[in-house]
DNA sequence: ACCATATCATATTAATTATGTAGGAATTGG
DNA sequence: CCAATTCCTACATAATTAATATGATATGGT
């Protein structure tokens, strides 16, 4: 029950390109050093969130990344269900329902349906602006 | 972001266990049986659960386990963090607080602590007695 | 036109974890 | 005594995680 490295990155990533919204394109490099977050790991993880949408690139010099909406139109629940895959704390809940012929007598499964809206009421309540304003406290 | 089919499985058997409840020491075998669950994987995780006391043995024939305590008394957090360890969503969380250099100025914590009290919400007011109940009604 | 700075793409790797299997020793009720 | 059972330890295999490595491709500034 644990969030991978690279869920956790990809949000440090993101608040990291929100709290340089308006110095333009942020090369990873420079994400990297702040962070301190192996370079290459970065650039694959940026990478998905590219082809998702949630970022726009732009190549060679003086070129980077940057977001591409506004940071309060991004949950922390998307950017952790691009990386991670679905928050569902058990497999039998994803995609297809019922898969697992136990589905219909399973009292085990309602245990894990109250925990997706429980970690979903979390995340998808808490917007990068929200982050960015909370880091700005600190 | 999963729970662990140790875990899993780790439920399902003590709920067995509590549905058997009258029945005096119920062998893993059995259990193994209506579960579904291989028995040797089984048997390792009742050895956990007999450790941690959640049940009693008695071996040899007409031998098995039982529970311990009452049904009422053992909430699904108790079992899943027996065998899961931690339920903290970020390593950083536990034991010793403030690990990492970046605690102190860090806003994803305040997240995954969000969360962590979110998940406890959930699991530390179902008890086996609740699945029991829950479970005959169907 | 050149070149340093970037992204983009793919392959490889080392370590750990997850999910079991296997074999047998020790115990005990009937 | 014997069959049923827990108890104990080692082994196996596949998947996942968290990178690292190498190089191709694009482009703004000089």
């Amino acid at each position: 029950m644990k969030i991978s490295a690279k869920g956790r990155y990809a949000l440090r990533l993101m608040l990291d390109l929100a709290l340089n919204d308006e110095a333009g394109y942020v090369p990873i490099r420079s994400i990297s050093q702040r962070q301190e977050i192996s370079y290459k790991y970065l650039e694959q993880i940026i990478t998905l969130l590219n082809r998702a949408g949630f970022v726009k690139s732009s190549r060679g010099a003086q070129g980077g990344y940057k977001l591409a909406k506004q940071p309060e139109e991004y949950t922390v629940g998307m950017i952790l269900r691009l990386i991670e895959g679905n928050l569902a704390p058990v497999a039998c809940m994803e995609n297809a329902p019922n898969q697992c012929p136990r589905c219909s007598s399973c009292v085990t499964l309602d245990i894990w349906q109250q925990l997706e809206e429980a970690i979903s009421g979390v995340i998808d309540h808490i917007t990068l602006a929200d982050l960015v304003k909370r880091q700005r406290e600190k």
